[in-house]
DNA sequence: GAAAGAAACCTCACGTTGTAAGGTGAACAG
DNA sequence: CTGTTCACCTTACAACGTGAGGTTTCTTTC
């Protein structure tokens, strides 16, 4: 009814990469459970149906903000040194590693990243560059395209720098539980106590998520290199 | 109002069991989505709010749901003549691998249970058990807890039977999508256009989704026997 | 049998979600 | 000045999970 006048304010008109990065802001700050429509419209300063304008529905959202992660994967690979130059043959495996380290960085900004990507399975060309920059390393280095598709499915998620849940909080089962767990779990219940007592003060609660998660892709690149070189030798 | 006599038929009350075998069966029939408490209660020739007798809400009938699939992920492990006898130093990975396998083959049945798994981490005392029946071969191996642990990790999702999305349908890219990826991704292209030509005829669309399973599987289990010999020469 | 009490189920309603349908005001073209 | 187009808004709806409280059915006790 009033004249409204104060928001008459240039404000600046929505666009499809701006609703995008607000999306993926607001994921950021309040989690994935946040992002509604209602909540985005909101943090833009505008009401929620005025979105549709720009992007046809939620599942657009979902898969723009992906795209947006891996662009952001994309100059995060740019900017290390690691160039095509030293994927040879030796040095395949250092490099793959680090191109997948690097999605992993960016990826722990982005905890919401990973259960977006799986729960949709969206396929965005960022996402596919990443993919195909591997895919490179590896045709470098002298592996068949066969090796190199049964090996990326075998890295599976890791190729995007996650496995599982990254914001795990991997922290202590409570005692409690632990004892009830003894009783059908021994050999589970012996092993937590026996590894949540080797470090009690890890960086994080008893098992180091990053730790792990490189522990998994060098037992897959190593196991990768063999079957390389078994080839090579054929 | 009406004396509605018909419906007096001897029904059957009611339980925890009978609402969760729905549930399941339900979302084996329609798929996840469709696992709503109405559709569940329609199921079940009863309202919606009848369940909330039996069970608190709906991430318990999640819950609850999985801790059935991992109770027939059980008696699947106890049908096959993996026992923990042939568990010796020698016989870990394979006995590791088949419970694996038998994992994967009820998971296969259930192709929304890696979903609610991994969007939930729902931790019931049926999946606890067979986690630790796995620890149990590997410990009888000699290995020590902290290989353990670490092989755990590294297996990750596969410890259930899958990795990523199950019931994926691994069917050829459109052609169309093939030539457009091309000019941005020539290494994926390629590998998958080559890759495409290796088998046309094989039992999925393009990729056979067991076979790459296994694949990662056996890489992991070949990385930890060689770390496990390395312990033991320790 | 009848009456009391508990157990099992239902009706109604609310808040939240994504989004279809169509309205409103500003900028601009003729 | 008049229409068209763009960008945004209002209203509304169906589907979801579920709180509150009413109603039916079964069991127990006399």
């Amino acid at each position: 009814m009033g004249p409204k006048a104060a928001e008459a304010r240039t404000r600046t008109p929505l666009t499809r990469e701006r609703v995008l990065q607000a999306a993926s802001d607001l994921a950021d700050r309040d989690g994935l459970e946040a992002l509604t429509m209602r909540a985005l419209a909101d943090a833009l300063g505008v009401e929620a149906m005025s979105i549709y304008y720009h992007l046809p529905n939620k599942d657009a959202i979902l898969d723009g903000v992906v795209e947006l992660t891996f662009t952001e994967v994309g100059t995060e690979a740019h900017g290390r040194g690691t160039g095509r130059s030293q994927a040879d043959a030796a040095g395949w495996a250092p490099a793959v590693r680090e191109r997948i380290l690097g999605a992993r960085r960016v990826l722990l900004r982005h905890p919401w990243a990973p259960v977006v990507i799986d729960q949709r399975k969206s396929f965005s060309p960022a996402m596919v560059r990443h993919v195909d920059g591997i895919v490179g390393i590896m045709r470098e280095a002298g592996m068949s395209h066969d090796l190199i598709h049964h090996s990326l499915h075998a890295i599976g998620n890791r190729i995007y720098g996650y496995v599982q849940e990254l914001s795990d909080d991997g922290q202590a089962p409570p005692p409690g539980q632990l004892d009830e767990m003894q009783s059908f779990a021994p050999n589970l219940a012996a092993m937590l106590a026996d590894v949540a007592h080797v470090d009690p003060e890890s960086t994080l609660g008893w098992c180091d998520d990053q730790t792990e998660f490189e522990f998994g892709l060098d037992l897959l690149l190593e196991g990768i290199e063999r079957r390389r070189l078994a080839e090579a030798a054929a």
